[in-house]
DNA sequence: TTAATATTTGGCACGCGTTCTATATTATTT
DNA sequence: AAATAATATAGAACGCGTGCCAAATATTAA
C-alpha cells in the first residue's frame, strides 16, 4: 500500500508510552489516596491532558485500573517470597504461601477490591487486555510450589487452579458477606490445602 | 420518661413496609432491566417519593440492593433443588447441587454481581444488616446435603464454609478474569467437592 | 507552502450516588 | 386551636464515568 499524506498512526512505542504515563500516575494517586481517588477527570489534570485524552488509548477506567495489578500482585508475591524465605519442606511451603495470600487480601480489601471486584459488565475488549505473563503469572508460584509436593501429578493444573480460586473464594467471602458465621479465614485455608494436596 | 410533644418516631412497622415497597419497586426495575438501571432517583420515582426521602430510610444504594439477595437467592435455590428432584444417594446430591450452585452464578453473571460484588467500602452499619436467616440461610443446603454425606464429621462447618466459598471463589475468577486460562469450572468444582468429602 | 490526515482539545451533555439547606407537611401533646 | 417535634419535600450542588462534536493542533507527503 502506498504511504498516504498527512499525520501517521501513533507509533506501538507512543501508545505504550502514554499508556504506562497514565498508569504512573493512577499508581501514584490510588497509593496515596486509595481506590475511590481514581478518576478519569483528576488522573487528566494530573497528566496534563484533557479527560477525552484519556479515552483515546484506554477503553474505558476498567482499562486502566488493570495497569495496578500488576503492582498490587507484586507487592503480595514479595510478600509471599518474605515469608517463605524462613520455611523448609514443600507442604509447609506451600501451606505458608496459601496463608498469607489469604491473609493479603483480607488485610487489604482495598487491593482486593481492585483485582477482584473492579469489573465492568461490557467485556468486548478481551483480546487487547494483558495477557502479560509479568500480571497474571504472579498465581504461578502455586504451580510451583505445588509440584514440589506432588511432582507426577496428574491433574495437578485442576488441583492448582481449584486452590487457587477457593482461596480467592475466602477472602471474596470474608470481605463481602461479613454477616454470615464463616469459619475463620485461616482453618478454611487449611482445609482447602489439606484436602487438595492429598 | 415522659412523652413530649410533636410528631412520634416511626414505628418499627412504619419502617419496614417502607423498606419493603422500595424493595419491591428494585427488584420490578433489576429484573426487568438489569443492573445498571436500578438508580436511586428512579426508584424514587417509580415509588413516588422525593429521592432525599428514600436516603431516609436507607444507608444507602447498598443497602437497597441487599433486598434483592433474597430473590436472587431463590431463584438459585429453586435450580439446585429442581436439579436434586431425579437424584439419589447423597454424594450424587451434593454433586449435582454443587454443580449447579457454580453453574447458576457463570450463567448469570449479573447476579453474581449483585450477592457479591456490590459491596461499599465503608461498612459502618453491620450491625443493622439483614442477619435474616430468609436471605443467608440459603446456603445452609450445603449445610443439609454435607451432612448426609458425612454424618458424624468434627469439622463439618469448617468442610461446608470451604466448599461454599470455593464455589463462590470459582464463580468469581470465572466473571473477572477470563484471561487467565482456568480449567473448566465443572472440573474444578469436582475436585474441590472430591477433596472435601474426603 | 499547501494539502491531507491523525490527534488533541474544550465544551456541553446525560445520568449517576450523595450531601446540604430551607421549607412544607404531618401527627402528636398541651 | 396552638405549640412542638418528626418527617418529607424541592432544589441546588459536587464530582463521577462517559459520550458527542466542532475547532485547534501536529505531522507528514506532495
Amino acid at each position: 500500500m502506498a504511504k498516504s499524506a498527512g499525520r501517521p498512526t501513533r507509533t506501538k512505542a507512543e501508545i505504550q508510552e502514554f499508556r504506562s504515563k497514565i498508569g504512573k500516575h493512577a499508581l501514584e494517586i490510588y497509593r496515596a489516596e486509595g481506590f475511590g481517588a481514581v478518576s478519569m477527570r483528576r488522573l487528566a489534570k494530573e497528566v496534563g491532558c484533557a479527560p477525552m485524552t484519556i479515552y483515546a488509548h484506554f477503553e474505558g477506567k476498567t482499562d486502566i485500573l488493570r495497569f495496578l495489578w500488576a503492582d498490587v500482585l507484586s507487592d503480595m508475591s514479595r510478600d509471599i517470597e518474605k515469608k517463605l524465605k524462613s520455611v523448609v519442606g514443600a507442604r509447609e511451603r506451600l501451606r505458608t504461601a496459601a496463608q498469607t495470600f489469604v491473609e493479603y487480601w483480607i488485610i487489604h480489601p482495598d487491593h482486593f477490591r481492585l483485582v477482584f471486584m473492579s469489573n465492568d459488565v461490557t467485556r468486548a475488549d478481551v483480546s487487547t487486555f494483558i495477557k502479560d505473563e509479568s500480571t497474571l503469572a504472579h498465581f504461578l508460584i502455586f504451580s510451583d510450589l505445588f509440584q514440589e509436593v506432588m511432582p507426577e501429578d496428574l491433574e495437578a493444573e485442576v488441583r492448582t487452579d481449584t486452590l487457587i480460586s477457593g482461596m480467592i473464594g475466602i477472602a471474596l467471602c470474608a470481605n463481602t458477606i461479613p454477616d454470615y458465621p464463616w469459619s475463620d479465614a485461616s482453618s478454611m485455608t487449611e482445609q482447602l490445602l489439606s484436602s487438595i494436596i492429598e
